[in-house]
DNA sequence: TTCATTGACAAAAACGTTTTTGGGCCTCTA
DNA sequence: TAGAGGCCCAAAAACGTTTTTGTCAATGAA
């Protein structure tokens, strides 16, 4: 089923069924219909083994799934949405998302695996997830001059694309609404300060403090994993503290739903006696008890533009330093958040 | 960069280096090891297309998966570990794992899909999931002689290479559970039928309570969506019914935390008057009010057996046939289910 | 001694495309 | 009518491997 067959098939000559194919201008309109119709009839596709050989072309843009801290899952909700809507993009711009996934998550092992994924020639371009502040992985994309998006700012010299939901303005916004209810003491349930958007997120609540000048408390500024049990953990250890907190802004929904097991634990009413918010709008948000109020951020959306980004940048339309984008954020108010008693 | 450059270097002929590479046993141990180690030192990779295109294998084990009913989430939770656990046997195989999105839900475009992936030469062996009592994805992979492995079971004439967990089991312990509570009245919140492991799930459900000489009651039995919103509402028609259950089995976490909040929004006491179970024991389910009863399963182990079913196929040490996995399952006591009042 | 066997390597032919180069034919202009 | 310039198409050379076939020396048996 190659092109030779489907060349004589034809009557036509390999070279020009290949450039019918590929949408060269200088075969005929009728020869170029001709050769389409006859393909899809035969059901010929070409091998992509060999166009990648020959042009040096792939055809796929390449993302790695970062393992989650427990070393098990490494794929959230956020990352769903966020592939789908790459995936929809690329899809539409002849070009399909490949995800690979990360099992370990020290760095030695990580680094190995970017290399062989960008030196490797398995891809045209990549996304970066889930950026640090110090990400070797920019370097790695850069040296081996890969077209590269990432999700989420980092830290480095040269200009390079980048797409990212507002989590300063969004933790901005939490706090200004804890202030707005009369709170003071307000904590911070926070990622590992690795992480950019960890940092980005601490810059809003900071800056919404100073804003009111507000005592900043490092006691109350506390980092852990995004899940239920470390939200739980860090909440409790919260409460239990010489001066609690009248309010706790978490980095997740997750580790909302813990700080809120928390504080039903100790019979702390929860929207009531204690304010607490989330992050990222998730399924389960509604339906908590109280629901939670939270920051909806498109993640969908955020998809879709590193997916126009990416094709941009394959196509050469655009440069690095030309791509950057901030997706706004907007506050759902639910009842888990409260006037201070 | 190529095996010329590498051969030149090393006074060999191509030839010799690619069969040191591939481990020939027609080459000097001593040649052999000189090839790997000049080729490490060098940093020689194999171009993937070239590799492909003459040998007619990828390397590569494919997956697609699946859009959610909300068309924008397809990958949840199970997902994650699944895969992590298939990629991490893959891996030591010399294989990888990637991933493809399937963006919309309809059989016309699936297929499409499908075909592209499969007749496209894109992998060398297919993971099948969520699958369907009636699945064409079978019968295609068949079709292309492409070994594959189901996560899930299907109906087929021809044997095929499957993993499972065991729906049906779940479901009977949990309904099991609930007839021991005393309860007669128990109502099932399934996913849409279509799926194998709903039939599974239903089958356990309905065997419990034939076991107890239970009149199986059909207006009990609610099929929808998987997530917290489908829950909520399939829950909320079933408490405002003329007989409304005492206790609901859910097909999901996620469902169960949607009928926890139906039932809070009518005052009726979840662990209390009415008795509720969820399946998957997610991160969240230790954390909601009250703590769920949940069914776990290990996924990340199903992800490493079908890794391994895969690698087997792949080397023809094993037939479809000879594949099949049943992983059990156990279920988690908590709070939010209660003897009948 | 002679001739087959074996061990270690080399030569060369693919694999199925893309792309460069080139050539024939027709039309148009001078 | 001759030459120029478009328009279509064909020939052929890659791309970097793997694999079949072949070569040559050393070894073994008869």
């Amino acid at each position: 089923m190659s092109i030779v067959q489907l060349a004589q098939d034809l009557g036509l000559s390999i070279s020009t069924v290949s450039r019918a194919l590929n949408d060269y201008d200088d075969v005929a309109p009728a020869t170029k219909a001709r050769v389409l119709k006859r393909a899809r009839e035969i059901g010929y596709r070409p091998n992509p083994g060999a166009r990648r050989l020959k042009s040096g072309k792939t055809s796929m843009v390449g993302v790695i799934l970062p393992a989650a801290t427990d070393g098990v899952r490494f794929v959230d909700s956020v990352a769903s949405s966020l592939l789908g809507g790459v995936e929809l993009e690329l899809e539409s711009g002849g070009y399909s998302l490949i995800a690979s996934m990360q099992t370990r998550n020290d760095l030695v092992r990580e680094t190995a695996l970017y290399e062989n994924f960008i030196k490797g020639g398995w891809v045209d371009a990549l996304l970066l997830v889930r950026t640090r502040v110090s990400d070797s992985r920019v370097e790695l994309a850069r040296a081996a001059k890969l077209p590269f998006v990432t999700y989420g700012r980092t830290e480095t010299a040269e200009p390079y694309a980048w797409v990212d939901t507002d989590n300063e303005k969004a933790f901005y916004l939490a706090t200004l609404r804890q202030i707005d209810f009369g709170h003071r003491r307000i904590a911070l349930l926070n990622g590992p300060l690795e992480y950019t958007f960890a940092r980005l997120r601490e810059k809003g609540y900071m800056r919404a403090l100073a804003k009111n000048r507000i005592q900043l408390d490092r006691l109350l500024m506390l980092n852990g994993d995004l899940n239920e049990v470390s939200g739980y953990a860090l909440c409790r250890s919260l409460l239990v503290s010489a001066q609690p907190p009248t309010a706790i802004v978490c980095a997740t929904d997750a580790m909302a739903i813990g700080a809120i097991a928390a504080c039903r634990e100790r019979n702390i009413e929860v929207g009531g006696q204690i304010s607490i918010t989330g992050y990222g709008n998730s399924s389960a948000s509604a339906f908590t008890n109280p629901p939670l109020t939270t920051i909806d951020h498109a993640v969908f959306d955020n998809g879709r533009h590193i997916g126009q980004s990416l094709l941009r940048l394959l196509r050469g339309e655009a440069k690095p330093a030309d791509i950057h984008y901030l997706e706004p954020v907007v506050l759902v108010p639910r009842k888990s958040d409260c006037p201070r008693q």
